[in-house]
DNA sequence: TTAACTGACATTATTATAGTATCAGTTATA
DNA sequence: TATAACTGATACTATAATAATGTCAGTTAA
């Protein structure tokens, strides 16, 4: 059971990456090997931020990636969402259609509460935060 | 992504049925029938409530199952655990050994602090309150 | 003695996750 | 202008987790 998958993983690092040499391009090759990250599934992962608009890429020798939006502004949930879907602690029957028991709705109710907790947290972990925590360790708290 | 496998979701269920009829012995067919919930999954599932002492069994005809707590001191938690393992939101290798970088750290850090979220509120919803809120709808809030 | 049960496994199917491989096309530069 | 260093797109494979099903021995009440 994890929230977060190897995809999701890789992304944010690869973010926390570009974010850190903002106005490069960084190759996937490059991003691989600092972040030991296995090269081609990097590439994929990649061509998901893409599609997102979260980095753009420049083609052919030279080229690669950089980040296409504030850091701040990019939250663990918008990278969620894009390799994992949306955020969802279980599967729910009732978002289908009628629950079949009452036993059911009583739990769902619950987790969803709990499930927009999660939400509201990972909203708030932004690629501008982590940065900045991996930047300036002493100041956190 | 969730949280919540089917084996918990029908433990859960199946628990319910139980505290809802606390003295008699239920068979795994009749909760199956009444949670429509496939019977030899479910037989299974029961096999894990034993094992942790949440439900006793009867062998032989007129046989079955019976809750073995007080509802309200079952959390969702304690089947979790037994299905799932610890919640854990994401594989973290600083639990292993030292991270490969500090991105993962920084990453980890955020992502510990909202799985210890989750577990409290995990924790705060049990048998007896999904019960109570089962039979009395009204009364919640 | 037999029907209705549980205990304990062995087996299978399906899906999600993780990762690899390939080839076409692009671009800087030697 | 050839080529090395790139991305785009997509097909493929491996592994593990999830979700079941099936079987048979043993127990108990009627």
């Amino acid at each position: 059971m994890k929230l977060l998958t190897k995809h999701t993983d890789y992304a944010i690092r690869a973010l926390l990456e570009l974010a850190g040499s903002k106005d490069e391009f960084l190759s996937a090759q490059q991003i691989a090997k600092r972040q030991r990250v296995p090269y081609q599934f990097l590439r994929q992962i990649l061509q998901g931020l893409i599609k997102d608009k979260l980095v753009i890429s420049k083609e052919g020798r030279g080229g690669g990636f950089r980040i296409n939006k504030h850091p701040y502004l990019i939250s663990i949930v918008d990278v969620i969402v894009i390799f994992q879907g949306n955020i969802q602690l279980s599967d729910c029957m009732f978002r289908k259609k009628l629950c079949i028991n009452r036993a059911n709705c009583v739990l769902r109710k619950q987790i969803n509460r709990v499930e927009k907790l999660v939400n509201k947290e990972f909203k708030g972990i932004t690629i501008g935060c982590l940065l900045r925590d991996l930047e300036k360790p002493k100041r956190r708290g």
